[in-house]
RNA sequence: GGAGGGGUUCCCGAGUGGCCAAAGGGGGCAGACUGUAAAUCUGUUGUCAACGACUUCGAAGGUUCGAAUCCUUCUCCCUCCA
């Protein structure tokens, strides 16, 4: 079998290694035990977190034991990396409950039947820590010198650090220290931007229980035009269902641009290397056949294969201009339609713009229109009739479609 | 604690009494082109009962016919000093 180490760099999910030929050879020796933490920040894990969660699978995959760590602690003080501004604090209640939906999204990616796989909460240990105690303890092996000169905190510098969040690099060393005695976690894995705060925790191991740890991280997932993947109108690609439908989701995929559809195949799928540079070496329109499969595959993995084939039938029927029945639908009941309803009504009503002037404006540009015909007087008025068989079809520029259906 | 500088719309950033719902850029949305891509061009981007009205320039008061702009207090941030 393949080092996984091997595959992970060939897929180019890794971005820095602390000793790389050690730990490959380690990584093909016996199973390692590592972490990746998440902290709590919302209520829904989103497409860069995906990224991770595809590593810690090709990991537990070849025998390895991922360790999830979910940041109830570290989230009551925030990580300042690659942030301008100091986050809103979130409240004690907020961040459990998201830690609670956390949880629930990673049971559905990673097998944690004993042995396999650890979800653990760092607020476990964190919130009890004893100030004095801790900084006797711990504290003492951080040189202030060297954490500012640290590449997480630069930004910050400008901008303002407080010193809550300057200690969220302490926390996250002393996680790692946590778990390395808990668990025997001798590696941890983040996205580039934890680069500093992931070698914190490496050299506390060392100073502390001179013991040897390794530190990895992920090429952050960025399109081709350097903007983090993964944002959309409504701010990120959620992995959650409700948040993101799974039509929105493959949508996403299926759109990502030419220039990045193989970089994302290899991080986003499980797909063989050689089939993706098949899929990959043709150009033009050709190429929209690697999109498809990316989008597919993805959806797949995060939503189950029933979900992705929906998606899949709904986008191929909508774009080839027929009908899909898996669309976005709104009910309106029969007395909503007695007198009519204008579509500035409509359009606000169904959510697809969040305000009568936006709808107005798309109505005004030629952006609507419903049952294959544009619309462009704001007075427009739908009533019973113009539903066929019940049902409506509005489409919001080339991409967005809605249905209405009477109940 | 002292001195100075600052907080403008989704973001960056102009604006220092009326011509300001606020330049410019970014981003977003829509139109043309196209391949559900990119690039390019065009329009648009506070809200509403819409040639008008209402709300917005950190917060609250005040001056004024009129305030993003002036005054007072508060608050947050930055720089230097302690």
């Amino acid at each position: 079998m393949k080092n996984v180490f091997d595959v992970l760099k060939e897929r180019g999910y890794i971005a820095q290694v602390t000793h790389e030929d050690d730990l490959r050879e380690r990584m093909a020796k016996d199973p390692i035990t590592f972490y990746i933490g998440f902290d709590a920040t919302a209520e829904s894990l989103h497409l860069g977190h995906y990224v991770q969660i595809m590593v810690m699978m090709h990991m537990q995959n070849a025998g390895h034991r991922p360790v999830v760590l979910l940041g109830g602690g570290t989230t009551m003080v925030g990580d300042p990396s690659g942030k301008t501004d100091m986050r809103k604090m979130l409240t004690p209640d907020q961040i459990q409950h998201n830690a609670m939906r956390f949880k629930e999204q990673f049971e559905r990616f990673l097998d944690f039947s004993p042995g396999k796989a650890i979800l653990v909460d760092n607020a476990e240990w964190l919130l009890g820590l004893n100030y004095i105690e801790f900084l006797r303890k711990v504290g003492r092996h951080f040189s202030i010198n060297r954490m500012l000169s640290a590449e997480c905190y630069k930004a910050r510098l400008e901008q303002g650090l407080t010193f809550l969040e300057f200690n969220y690099m302490i926390m996250q060393a002393y996680d790692f220290l946590e778990l390395y005695r808990r668990y025997d976690c001798q590696m941890q894995m983040g996205g580039d931007d934890q680069w500093s705060n992931i070698l914190a925790g490496y050299e506390l191991i060392r100073k502390v229980e001179n013991g040897n740890s390794y530190a990895l991280t992920f090429q952050l997932l960025t399109t081709s035009e350097g903007t983090k993947m993964g944002k959309t109108e409504s701010g990120a690609l959620w992995l959650d269902p409700d948040k993101t439908s799974p039509y929105e989701f493959y949508q996403y995929l299926r759109n990502v641009d030419d220039r990045d559809v193989e970089k994302t195949l290899k991080l986003l799928t499980f797909l063989p290397l050689d089939e993706i540079d098949e899929l990959c070496s043709v150009e033009g329109v050709e190429l929209n056949k690697a999109k498809e499969r990316l989008a597919y595959e993805a959806t797949k993995i995060v939503h189950g294969e029933e979900e992705a084939n929906k998606a899949q039938e709904a986008a191929k029927k909508v774009f080839g201009g027929g009908l899909a029945e898996d669309l976005p639908t709104t009910e309106f009941k029969e007395t909503d339609l007695t007198k009519g309803k204008d579509v500035l009504s409509l359009l606000t009503e169904t959510e697809l713009v969040p305000s009568r002037s936006e709808a107005r404006r798309l109505v005004q540009q030629g952006g609507i229109t419903i049952n294959d015909e544009k619309v462009t007087d704001i007075n427009y008025v739908i009533d019973q009739e113009a539903f066929v068989e019940g049902s409506l079809l509005i489409k919001k520029g080339k991409k967005t479609y809605h249905r209405v259906v009477i109940k």
